[in-house]
DNA sequence: TCACAGTTTAGAACCATTCTAAATTGCTTG
DNA sequence: CAAGCAATTTAGAATGGTTCTAAACTGTGA
């Protein structure tokens, strides 16, 4: 089995992301970003990924991943979704882009923006600047 | 001072809004209704209504006022925001129009969806309809 | 290698919301 | 108008996602 040297880790991809934050890549920060950053796109709660990383042998407190979540998010490495149930998921998806939610099962989609081109159609009051913008169709199966 | 007569209650507004919900017009309900239904629009939480209703001389259970805002809800005389904090508001305000949220106050202000008709511009996916459509613009200020 | 700030941790605390089971109330019937 | 019954309300406990706390640990620059 080929040996990971020191110099690998320190090059990867999470680790870079991670510098270029801002963040000190610990060994946390790493496995989490090495999940939810650099990958297929994804929606996650706290909750599951905690659980993910336990099963995967990188256990950590649920404090952490919180930690680490709000980190993550403060640095625009991810963007939280609100109206999706019980627990805020974080979207790893950073393109423009809104949500479809199957109420009965809470699971998410994303929503090709097409032309709807929000951003431009809305008049931000004087004085402000928008932070996020979050568009959640609430959908239940016909008959 | 006037008396109130027996039929005034049965006849006022409030509780017609009941009997055409299909709600059986109790005494809390009568009181949660004049105070959200027969006025001006307001965005407003469970615990700030229990607060009103208590600072008027017309306390009730919390319990209640969450058993009776999911049923004006399911009436479709209530709607709910989710991302505008950490409690979910309760919209008075039934016609298409979207939300500001100041994310430091925490206010909440009504977007006319003047040009912008989501309902028409969004495809909805085979087989299902939307329950609801909710946009959030969460507001910083600037500098 | 040292020292220190930054980070992680377990567990308690928090708080919006829901649940439970008993008491009360609105409405209908006799 | 009394009785009965289902619907409603209630206090208080329970739940569950998230945050807090204070102590232990770790990355990094000197």
């Amino acid at each position: 089995m080929a040996e990971i040297t020191q110099t690998q880790i320190a090059d990867s991809e999470p680790v870079a992301k991670l510098r270029a934050a801002g963040l000190r890549p610990t060994r946390q920060r790493i496995a989490i970003a090495s999940r939810l950053l650099c990958g297929k796109a994804r929606h996650i709660s706290a909750e599951q990924l905690h659980d993910e990383l336990s099963a995967n042998g990188q256990p950590m407190a649920l404090a952490t991943i919180y930690n680490c979540l709000h980190q993550f998010e403060e640095a625009g490495l991810l963007r939280p979704v609100h109206h999706a149930g019980d627990a805020v998921l974080y979207d790893t998806n950073l393109g423009d882009h809104y949500h479809f939610v199957d109420v009965e099962t809470g699971i998410i989609m994303d929503i090709d923006p097409g032309d709807i081109a929000l951003p431009d159609l809305l008049e931000i009051p004087q004085g402000y600047e928008a932070e996020s913008i979050e568009l959640t169709v609430r959908l239940r199966r016909k008959n």
